[in-house]
DNA sequence: CCCATAGGTGCATACGATTGCAAAAATCGG
DNA sequence: CCGATTTTTGCAATCGTATGCACCTATGGG
């Protein structure tokens, strides 16, 4: 069989192809292609025709080469259990694809040289910019990526470096307003499972907590770290169920007060709220399901991620903006996981 | 101010500053980095000290554009909704990233010119191939990639088209397992609130569904078409139940079960698995969690991207590769959501 | 000790686009 | 209708790397 192969015509189509095809130059097929270029209308319907034509597109590497910008964005992300960041993830590839971006995802679970590895895979890309929703980064990464002149933004994860940006709920705002909250539910014995005080998100809630609760007199009849793990959470829940028997819990995020309220019900045989109150942080999707119907802090991840594509793509206009750090208040949501206060309707 | 500019000191390091560096052509440095290329020890020893000197990485868009490989992978999915998908994707990501490649991620929720939109876009990224996990791509989709000699392979999705590769679990044996294990436990009344019926998926599970009760002699008592929304099957669920008082549903994804199983505890005041058992699919996380202790049928999420990376670089080294489909078996894990046959553990 | 062979290395080109510059064409005012 | 602008267009260089080819250097066998 010496037929020549299927394959060959199906060969890619460059712009020198269409220039041929409308009989222009290269550099005209480029401009045709080039928002805000020089070109004349009639010259601008030759080639369209022609690439039309061809089925030409553009070769987004080549021009990345020559332009300096992939139009990448680079999404490093730990794990995705919880829902959160599945959402948030949603937002976040659909906000950059409006303004012509595109996400290439880096998962990066543990810390330490893993994660190191992952940075210079994410350098190699040339990414224009980097949105970190993993905690454990090291901080090596952030030297690289100023090295590199790489605009970093934190999502929904603080830095107490002042030159990184980032982008959070008001945690400590939320944490207090659970704190209000419970108290003005006329509840005594209030504990705190925290998220990982690892993390700036984790020790904020948690300090905002507090100084609500203090604001009455009061502490936390219990705190310990949940890790952000469900599994964790659980069972400290019913640790603490046992030894202290609140009666409020204030679990660090929604993924592990879904943990938390099935010990407490099915371990524990606890009713929720008539024994004990649980508020979560986050809400999730799930948060609103009839099972859970959990009272929580919204984060409002439509804003969180609408500020973090401002800043990010506003950054890489113009690479010598100062870092900013934006804390995005978000409402306590009242569901039936917690009791609620008599006159809540008439305060709020 | 005339001061050069700082930032003229971070410019990106090329391999021609590392092979003036290292006192070697460009090409010496190009080799050390290039797997299977011929370079001596000593020559890659001193362009390995340099390169690490002067912190150079190659540039993989330089490197693609000549290649012609830019080791990345499409990968195209509808919601995040269903906890299914993020799961197989933080998978498919570790996965890919082991392999040398990464995922380039695009959202597509709806089906027609938005999608074809996003086709483009794909294309314009030269990706080595495409995981398409979201329903509702145009036949377009298959007829631009074969055009462009960019292997699919799809994901949790089946097509007619023989040419097209896919993975999914073994819809029909699954939901023929379903049938079985309600039978068994004597249920009479059997209804079954599909997955959407314009996917594969969907129609499959319910394709073996009503073999499996057809063996014995039995017609689901109510069957309709749950759309894969959490929503839709939940107002289902309890139109079925008030108009035909199944005695156990089987719902076609555990996303849309969860909304089923609330629907029937809260809005019908039904007791599960006393008054209905209640069956799923996917086994996602959620469904061992004690609020649902959901009975399902396992998807193998690691099984199934395992095979279609295998698949997807298989098609990307040898072009010419016939296309494959392959359905992984899933078990059937049994909780609480569903009456136990008595003698189950015996027989299996 | 010499020649055939294999392995390393450098030169130069190619990948597919963008863009500064200069020439050509179109526009405009007088 | 002509000269002065302004707009279009083409030429050619460039981005950072890979790779065919020719050349050079070891190596080993006879």
């Amino acid at each position: 069989m010496l037929m020549p192969r299927e394959r060959a015509t199906r060969d890619k189509v460059t712009s020198l192809d269409v220039a041929a095809a409308a009989g222009v130059s290269q550099s005209a097929v480029s401009r045709v292609f080039t928002p805000g270029a020089s070109v004349s209308p009639k010259m601008a319907e030759r080639v369209r025709k022609a690439a039309a034509e061809l089925g030409y597109r553009p070769n987004v590497l080549a021009r990345s080469l020559i332009t300096g910008r992939s139009r990448i964005i680079g999404l490093v992300v730990a794990y995705l259990h919880n829902q959160f960041y599945p959402e948030a993830m949603e937002r976040l590839s659909n906000a950059l694809q409006a303004e012509g971006y595109h996400v290439l995802v880096f998962v990066a679970m543990g810390r330490g040289p893993e994660v190191d590895k992952v940075i210079g895979e994410l350098l190699d890309y040339q990414v224009d910019g980097i949105v970190a929703a993993s905690v454990g980064l090291s901080d090596e990464l952030f030297t690289r990526c100023e090295e590199a002149g790489i605009p970093v933004v934190l999502f929904n994860r603080g830095h107490a470096d002042a030159r990184l940006s980032e982008v959070t709920s008001d945690n400590f705002a939320g944490g207090r307003k659970v704190a209000e909250f419970l108290l003005a539910g006329g509840h005594k014995r209030i504990a705190h499972i925290s998220g990982w005080q690892g993390a700036t998100t984790g020790r904020d809630r948690a300090a905002g907590f507090r100084a609500g609760l203090a604001a009455d007199g009061l502490d936390p009849v219990a705190e310990q770290d949940g890790m952000y793990k469900r599994e964790v959470a659980a069972d400290v829940a019913q640790a603490i169920w046992e030894a202290d028997r609140p009666d409020a819990i204030f679990v660090g995020n929604d993924h592990m007060a879904f943990g938390v309220m099935d010990a407490l019900r099915y371990r524990c045989g606890v009713s929720i709220p008539h024994d004990v109150s649980v508020v979560g942080y986050d809400d999730v999707q799930a948060a609103a399901w009839e099972a859970y119907d959990l009272t929580t802090v919204r984060q409002r991840a439509g804003r969180m991620v609408e500020a973090t594509v401002r800043m990010l793509l506003a950054q890489i206009e113009e690479p010598e903006r100062p870092a900013e750090k934006i804390a995005i208040d978000g409402p306590l949501i009242v569901r039936g996981s917690a009791r609620v206060p008599e006159d809540w309707n008439a305060r709020v």
